[in-house]
DNA sequence: CCAAATACTAGAATAATGTTCTAATAAGTT
DNA sequence: AACTTATTAGAACATTATTCTAGTATTTGG
């Protein structure tokens, strides 16, 4: 095997067992000698590939953000109408949250704090992904049919019950997973964007 | 003054300091030597009164959920009809996040993992909180004014389009304070919980 | 194909820092 | 006043993230 592909495995290796004990107990709790024989890695390749134990919780926090972003797009863009829009968006994190709830409830938790290169490379790709959910919201603003707000409200008013519910799923205290709800938060979103005209 | 006083004065400044320290950089990096010496505490009178870091961070917590919920009571329970009350709920969490932007960070961070007597001590306020809350609720739902929902969905619903515009406006991306957008919110959580008859 | 540079692995040594421990002091109590 | 308890103090300790030095494999450029 090449080295690219063994150094490769290896890294998803590390993040795939971090993510495990970040999720149990967090970042703090966990200590890098648990990552460490878990994932048959030694001192010295950790701490080249990631820097420190934040980088790790750091690419996995990356990772999460381009995949959720990337298959969010391809749920929302499809859409026609602002109605079916709204409640794609809003059925797509249920599902996205209650399909893995330990990559949900690592980004949920906002543990991580990102290095200011991350920053960066995050700001970058959110500014492309805004763009493209911009381009999708414009026309039925437009329209008449989504009620006209300060940019940045849509993402909460339409997102906020559905990760709120989440956080509070993914704490236990409840059985009944947000795809099991879906349908009266998606309801809740639309009726609280729609336009009364 | 009294011994008493004396040490209520000394653990009030600690958690004054703490919560600088967790709010600014977070309770994994601040360090407990720092806010000794800001405090002018010892070691051994920090870990007498709070047992450890984290004993801070949950005497913060607590103290600052049971501040919350008693305002957030006093500003509900007046409110005679449904709409007013969903209102006024929503102005309270977005006068209070302005109000004390550091405390309201810290909490809603949930940075803090609790002991399981503070758990208990939670679960015990919660309680009583809830029922209160319900009590409210009830003759709102069988007068058909609200949507009639499973009991955990009303505070998502409710709150967490504001929560999650507060969560946004705390991190500094934004210069619009939940204060100033309150109205949209408090109309947009009306709109998604109001009966539809 | 060899040489030089680069990427990666390894684990012992180090440094930072949260926490424990023992002793001393002050306050309250009988 | 004698005794008990709560609190303070900070040196010693233990844990654990990270650095460092050295060695090994792979790639690249002449």
């Amino acid at each position: 095997m090449s080295r690219k592909n063994q150094t490769n495995k290896l890294k998803s290796r590390v993040m795939e067992v971090a993510l495990r004990h970040f999720s149990e107990v967090g970042i703090e709790r966990t200590n890098v000698s648990n990552i460490l024989t878990d994932a048959g890695c030694s001192v010295g390749s950790l701490y080249h590939h990631f820097g420190n134990k934040e980088g790790i919780a750091e690419a996995l926090f990356i990772d999460g953000v381009d995949q959720f972003n990337s298959r969010l797009l391809a749920a929302l863009l499809p859409s026609k109408t602002a109605s079916k829009g709204i409640k794609a968006i809003v059925t797509f994190c249920c599902e996205w949250v209650t399909g893995q709830p330990e990559l949900a409830g690592f980004l949920l938790s906002r543990e991580v704090t990102l290095s200011d290169k991350a920053k960066l490379d995050l700001r970058k790709m959110d500014r492309a992904f805004g763009q493209s959910i911009y381009d999708w919201f414009v026309p039925h603003v437009k329209s008449g049919a989504l009620l006209e707000l300060p940019t940045s409200m849509y993402v909460p008013l339409i997102c906020g019950s559905t990760l709120e519910y989440s956080r509070f799923w993914l704490s236990g205290r409840n059985n009944r997973s947000p795809s099991d709800v879906a349908s009266i938060l998606a309801q809740a979103a639309w009726q609280s964007v729609k336009s009364n005209l």
